[in-house]
RNA sequence: GGCGUCGUACCCAAGUGGUCUAAGGGAUCGGUUUGCAAAACCGCUAUUCGCCGGUUCGAAUCCGGCCGACGCCUCCA
């Protein structure tokens, strides 16, 4: 049975989803206005091993990410390169779409845009208004009233009396009946250029919480199994997002969301001016590769921050080669076709069901390697042992997806492991030796084993 | 000020009342193996879980205080 931290009773709870077998999952996808960097990226990581351990336990999951391409910044980035809005968001759905495949992040089913459902938004916020739940201001702004929904603050548990007022009033705020009210749809201002959309309530555009009401419920209906997004999307983002799903629908709204922590850097948060900064392809330019990236980030539990520091790379790299280590020796030893997995995998399942528990995950599955090389050591590993072993790093990697792809190796590096044989096959070790640091120079690394020379890339 | 998370070995990191004299990974050193290496395996590295009290037969795990780090309350994942 899985069990997850759910954020609104802020225990773990019994998954069953609403339809047996299925997932219905929402996730918060990016604001399309600059590139995506590395804490970002934990996030979508983060979803990604949620979807892909409900894959592997054999739900059928119906996964949708939203891309907020109308917003604040998608509006000021595109006045300040005088572009239009499209082609700048456009241009930054494409870097995203890059990072998500280079990651091996699994796609979702469907990438909503918000200026493609502002119809179901307007919708929506006619209904609040119908009901009483939100108001017009003088200048033509819609705002949710907080005070008519009497569960409001339920996920952070906030105190409305004890908020610290925000010192700062934007025009479009004066008249609110409570300072907390936030904005469905905002009446038109010079900035916005030709960003507009007509409304009953004139020209202007949507606010940012409801358009995940209305993609969410577009796609998953009204009620669905699981939310997800950072921390810091609880408040007020996730908060607002119940309050006007459910009193615009009067139908309960998500049963479990789930939150990740921070990704810190450096002990703290990411800053261009401390040079902390990373995005995906930052990375990859330092030679961190797509798997390095996922074991560091995956390698932690999901609510707890994770320091990330270029010298995890080390780490990640040694994990990652003892699971290729050991794969490369079942599959040398010979296998005999089998579906089954070694007993080890029960444990394995069992800490990814509670709480997504990849450390532990871990651990049990590096506890299983030893004791696979140790059995291998002393000739006791049969073909079948042998085939369940590649089904259990199979099954491994299609919850972590950390196992880079069969590499091929080039010619000339092939020549200088003939050559080596051939030194080897005359005794003449200071040759052999010698080939062996060019081979290493290239970026392969050559091992002398029982049954010859064995390549493998660094 | 309000809300919240966290502090476990040299580093990373699980565990959240007894099976904990605390998993797993990385690193170091020693050993087996090897032409030498590499890989693999074995051993060493926390009687202790920020500090101080309390509850309990029993606490890393619960409660209180203190110290320290971090986050949200500002359309930042």
């Amino acid at each position: 049975m899985l069990r997850f931290h759910n954020s609104l009773s802020r225990k773990k709870e019994d998954f069953i989803p609403l339809e047996k077998g299925k997932v219905k999952l929402y996730t918060c996808g990016p604001t399309v206005y600059d590139k995506a960097h590395i804490g970002n990226f934990r996030t979508f990581l983060f979803e990604d091993f949620l979807k892909r351990v409900l894959v592997a336990r054999g739900f059928e999951v119906f996964h949708i990410m939203n891309i907020t391409d109308v917003d604040d910044k998608t509006i000021k980035k595109s006045k300040d390169e005088g572009k239009p809005l499209s082609e700048i968001t456009s241009y930054y759905t494409d870097l995203f779409n890059k990072d998500l495949t280079a990651l091996k992040i699994l796609p979702a089913d469907v990438y909503p845009a918000a200026t493609d459902h502002v119809g179901g938004m307007i919708k929506l916020i006619q209904s609040l208004m119908d009901k009483g739940h939100a108001y017009q201001t003088g200048d033509g702004s819609v705002f949710f009233s907080i005070e008519s929904y009497k569960d409001y603050g339920a996920l952070t548990k906030i105190n409305l009396a004890g908020i610290q007022q925000s010192q700062r009033v934007e025009s479009d705020e004066y008249g609110l009946d409570n300072p907390q009210d936030f904005a469905l749809w905002k009446t038109y201002k010079d900035e916005d250029g030709d960003v507009s959309w007509d409304s009953p309530w004139g020209k202007g555009r949507p606010g940012w919480h409801i358009e995940c009401s209305a993609m969410s419920m577009e796609y998953l209906g009204d009620h669905f199994d699981v939310h997800c997004g950072g921390v810091d999307n609880k408040f007020p983002h996730h908060e607002n997002e119940i309050a006007q799903s459910i009193c615009a629908t009067d139908s309960p709204f998500v049963n479990m969301w789930l939150h990740s922590e921070f990704l810190l850097v450096d002990r703290g948060k990411m800053s261009k001016s401390l040079g902390n900064f990373y995005c995906v392809s930052d990375l990859f330019d330092k030679g961190f590769s797509a798997e390095e990236i996922r074991y560091i980030i995956l390698s932690v539990h999901y609510r707890t921050k994770v320091n990330f520091t270029l010298d995890k790379q080390h780490e990640a790299k040694m994990g990652i080669q003892r699971i290729l280590e050991l794969r490369t020796r079942l599959a040398d030893l010979g296998t005999e076709p089998t579906a089954d997995f070694p007993n080890e995998i029960d444990g394995f399942n069992a800490a990814l069901e509670d709480d997504l528990d990849a450390p532990n995950a871990l651990a049990v599955f590096f506890d299983w390697i030893r004791t696979t090389n140790t059995a291998l050591d002393n000739n006791k590993l049969s073909n079948e042992d042998s085939a369940k072993g590649l089904n259990f790093i199979a099954y491994f990697d299609s919850v972590f997806g950390v196992l880079p792809g069969e590499q091929s190796v080039p010619q000339d590096i092939l020549d200088l492991v003939s050559e080596r044989e051939e030194a080897r096959k005359n005794k003449n070790w200071a040759k052999s030796d010698k080939l062996r640091d060019l081979i290493n120079s290239k970026g392969f690394i050559v091992k002398d084993t029982s049954g010859g020379q064995k390549l493998s890339s660094k």
